[in-house]
DNA sequence: CAGAATCCAGTCGGATACTG
DNA sequence: CAGTATCCGACTGGATTCTG
């Protein structure tokens, strides 16, 4: 299951869906900029499978799709989310690790 | 950040290190069965440079390298093991839900 | 012991074109 | 609108070999 943890797009597709309820195809794909619509498609396939997100069709034409968290889905998305706090909370440590680590590593080049 | 938390072998070795304070390269070689040292080397390398896990070269023959957690990387143990353990006490509702899926995709062939 | 370097097969995911 | 299907380049990570 980490892997759908560990998934880039699905994360950004459960925060998402977090935070409107329900969410019809074509604007999930607007409000997740620079995710090609094949990922969209696979992604949510995917958190289908496990449950985590419930599609419903209305038979009409044209298509009208929505996406919803289902309540285990609910649930993971408040896990995501307290762990994307934390990271978010944390990031100027990481990154002044990074440097520091980074200018060690010039320094062992030039000697 | 969440590269980090959403790659397989950082996760378990964060993990392994939470549990046993301070390990040496082949040690924790040893716990990961299945991890190739080459990306053992990368993970670890990934994870000092990003503040998580601290390393320390005794200059001896033969060498010894010990790696342990940071408190930065202890603090990211505890979020990453919660998750785990939230994974752990569902992974059998996402079993059942994509069993339940798998079947109606069977079906929806079949028909 | 603790890596570094190289090679290479397999996978991932973007771009594109087509459809009910 | 909401997909499916196909192609293909890029990156991932294992296996292997070599080193201080």
């Amino acid at each position: 299951m980490l892997d759908r943890i560990g998934d880039r797009w699905s994360v950004i597709c459960i925060l998402h869906l977090g935070e409107h309820e329900v969410l019809r195809f074509t604007e999930l794909r607007r409000l997740i900029s620079g995710i090609s619509q094949r990922m969209l498609t696979v992604t949510l396939r995917d958190l289908e499978r496990d449950g985590f997100v419930a599609r419903k069709v209305k038979p009409v034409i044209p298509p009208h799709v929505e996406y919803r968290l289902t309540p285990l889905g609910r649930a993971l998305m408040e896990n995501v989310r307290s762990l994307c706090q934390w990271a978010n909370d944390h990031q100027e440590a990481v990154r002044r690790a990074r440097e520091s680590y980074d200018a060690r590593a010039l320094q062992d080049v030039s000697s």
